[in-house]
DNA sequence: GCGTGGCCGGAAAGCGCTTTCCAGTGCTGC
DNA sequence: GCAGCACTGGAAAGCGCTTTCCGGCCACGC
């Protein structure tokens, strides 16, 4: 039990050799180390399991080889395969990602934050969705630049922070093309299930949505908000039932939260698309195996993630870059024409 | 930029007092610190923003605050709901929780062992299914010592390992009882879509489920293997439809390779349940939402990852415990009378 | 009144590594 | 043949923190 851990010193003395001859044949530094000792440190490091001590590493070179990721939720499909492009990048560079979730309380996102700053981690990703709520937003933007003074770098999905690196989806645009895409299948009555009014993603899809359906000529839809989930869906499918809305189409503006609402309209004998078309956006990959499944707005949110732990972990330049992804419609089972 | 991080020297000399002290003040340690200085560190930290270097504590201390959770993919709604569970108990707990993932990758596992190794995680939770592959094994077990011997201490999810804490679900009771239910909806011939041989929970699943039918008396199912994934129930449902088996019921050993499988049967215009019964194991949220929902066996599966993660955290007895969850028989409108 | 604890502050010795600086060696070039 | 150089190995100074140990102080008991 707790056999003591093998040091470098150990290593570096069972090799006949100084520390420093060790640790430069083991990490390998600017430094050449002859053959013969270089072999020689290899050969007792393998024989002893030496495992280099990542947190003296990181403290002796300040820094670490930690990367942040910061969800909401992992359990939501959006964010998972966020993670899985993140995790994915990270590891092949030989990083260790740290997983911070937040239960979508905004205090969480600084906190973690401050952790990973403590960690000294080098980069961070935020895949949490921006909120309007002023205190929390400054702290945040707070714990940004002190990460950043202290070096880290920090990229956001679908959020621009400012002096941040962003991988942005169209949602805008993405929402706009929707709206279009079921005007054209003869819809005149939208509803959509909106988000909570202080995320700008959730804000951005339902004006490009809206912006979409004056292109096409169509009334403004009537808007329920709800919460950015599953649950939020399903609530605001059933208030806008009650509210005896004309509505022939509706658009949540989240995958998540259109299977909600596929689970109340089913429950209460709406069906769908012959009732009622719904579409959603993000297109989760679950969603699509589904009866009827659902048209949407497709976001490549496994290579979003790649494409944010790409950009902060590139060595990085100074200004802040933005990458915009676009989104493509992709009409299902969900909408019909009308 | 870099503007050199707070350290807590700089602190201790702003606040006029000694490193030990400040160190005392803002850490709580054993030793009391008279409620003057006390105050005058606390103070000075706040207004400079001092934040402790983890790994120099790490270092100090010999002991991290990191967590690892290994995990085949993050993406996949069984380790994600394990995942949530996870995170939420070592967040509570004041940790952080570091991400692996092996793409199902059993070499994978303990590579990333090592890393956590070297990083002083004080304890893991691998939520990998086991494989049989001797040297993967072997290599995965001397890792396991490895960790455990530097102090750290390991939980498995549905895998027992040797010596270490484990959380099991009923894999093979609930498959029996599944079998049982499913018989008693009248089924005469069955169809298994099990995962790949090596796998044990495959197995575990695969054995209880021919108990079950061998207890009601039913003649023992045609078992197709597959990937333990989505396109592995898809592929292995094409398979079984192709070998014109005359199966009315297919038990899925996993409620994502039921999804798959579902997809094959409807594109193949095989209706569930009218044509083909169909059930799964796990569980997982997205599909209680479907049409047909799915039957299946519930898991605890955020509850598991809490369990797991309370294991490993508990300050550790000596001797490996053993947690059992059980299973739940749930069937939905994807399983029909016959 | 003085010895004996009990407390609290501070000095300093690490924790395991990296990296700078210095010393020694063998070459090259004239 | 020797100055100068490139190159390699080692000693040692940190990195930012924790913790042991020591010294000073006060309160107490006899």
């Amino acid at each position: 039990m707790s056999a003591r851990q093998v040091t470098l010193a150990e290593v570096a003395r069972q090799a006949g050799v100084s520390l420093a001859t060790a640790s430069r044949v083991l990490n390998g530094s600017t430094r050449q180390v002859s053959g013969d000792l270089s072999e020689r440190v290899l050969r007792t490091a393998e024989e002893l399991g030496y495992v280099p001590n990542a947190s003296a590493q990181a403290l002796a070179r300040n820094s670490s080889s930690l990367v942040g990721l910061v969800v909401h939720d992992i359990t939501d499909p959006y964010f998972s395969c966020i993670a899985a492009g993140v995790t994915r990048v990270a590891e092949e560079a030989g990083l260790v990602v740290v997983l911070g979730t937040t239960g979508r309380r905004p205090e969480r996102e600084a906190e973690l934050l401050s952790t990973l700053r403590a960690h000294r981690a080098r980069a961070v990703v935020l895949a949490g969705s921006r909120t309007t709520d002023r205190a929390a937003q400054a702290r945040l933007a707070a714990e940004i630049d002190a990460f950043t003074e202290q070096g880290g770098r920090v990229a956001c999905v679908s959020q621009a922070k400012l002096g941040t690196d962003t991988v942005v989806p169209g949602n805008r645009a993405g929402g706009r093309a929707l709206a279009r895409a079921l005007a054209g299948l003869g819809h005149k009555k939208f509803a959509v299930l909106g988000g909570p009014s202080e995320l700008v993603v959730a804000r951005d899809r339902l004006a490009g949505f809206k912006a979409g359906l004056a292109d096409a000529g169509v009334a403004p839809p009537v808007v329920v908000n709800g919460a950015f989930t599953r649950d939020g869906g399903y609530e605001a499918a059933l208030e806008l039932l009650a509210s005896k809305s004309r509505a022939t189409c509706v658009f949540a503006v989240t995958d998540v939260m259109a299977m909600g609402a596929m689970a109340a309209l089913r429950e209460r004998g709406v069906r769908v698309p012959e009732d009622m078309s719904i579409a959603g956006f993000d297109d989760i990959p679950t969603l699509r195996d589904t009866v009827p499944a659902l048209s949407t707005v497709r976001l490549p949110l496994e290579e979003m993630g790649e494409i944010a732990a790409g950009l902060v972990l590139d060595g990085g330049r100074d200004e802040a870059r933005t990458v915009r992804v676009a989104g493509e419609v992709v009409l299902r089972a969900s909408t019909a024409h009308n």
